[in-house]
DNA sequence: GGCAATTATGACTATACACGCATACAACGA
DNA sequence: TCGTTGTATGCGTGTATAGTCATAATTGCC
């Protein structure tokens, strides 16, 4: 039992950085506003309408995610065009998915030989 | 902006299933056990001497854990081993990591070209 | 400069949850 | 069966943060 020697444990500050990323992406609103942004820019006045948050929340959240290069934006005058940077979150979401998938299709076959 | 249809954005309960699992991973304590997990399984003993955590708090995040599938555990007679199933953690932690390193060396070169 | 539109932020509330303590529960050995 | 050891759980506290409203700051236009 760890049987290897601890010097393989990341440090604090790795570890605290893993769990901020892992965090942004644990609230369904901004999981949400990446979706949207993975079909394309769209400015922040869309975003509101489309997940119907107040405009304070929208914007710190897309200011968090900006933050981890998750999104980018462009100014069109007054107002702010984002884009996703989604490659990342759809190879986990992929990752994630597939994991469901597997876990269900493994609680199935048990139920079946029951 | 949101040219695509609105079809392609997940269903809420979708959307609270992905999120639930990120949020398993955002907290450094549950990373810190998946990490000590990952070198071999291990007793609860082990895992809170190694973390420093009161028996309860690890006993309440490794139910958690298991709750998702991503450590299962068997009996030693009154004792617990735990081992984790690390695969998918090590891919995710991977993609992160490998973004992590790549945003910092984009940091770097433009602070080499200013 | 002054005005209109858009975004950011300070203050607040509510809620979720990490974490510890005490204790109840389960499994083994004498 | 009783004591011992190891694990789960009820309860309380503290903290972080989601989400709102009101308001400030910023940008473009006249």
């Amino acid at each position: 039992m760890g049987v290897a020697g601890p010097g393989s444990i990341p440090s604090p500050e790795l570890l605290e950085e893993f769990s901020q990323f892992f965090r942004l992406l644990s609230e369904p609103a901004r999981l949400q506003l990446l979706c949207h942004l993975r079909q394309g820019s769209a400015d922040v006045a869309f975003l509101i309408e489309a997940t119907g948050f107040s405009q304070s929340h929208i914007s710190r959240q897309l200011s968090q995610l900006q933050r981890a290069g998750l999104v980018t934006c462009d100014r069109d005058g007054v107002r702010l065009i984002y884009r996703a940077d989604t490659e990342l979150v759809e190879e986990l979401c992929d990752l994630v998915q597939k994991r469901m998938k597997q876990r269900l299709q493994q609680q199935l076959d048990q139920l079946q030989t029951a």
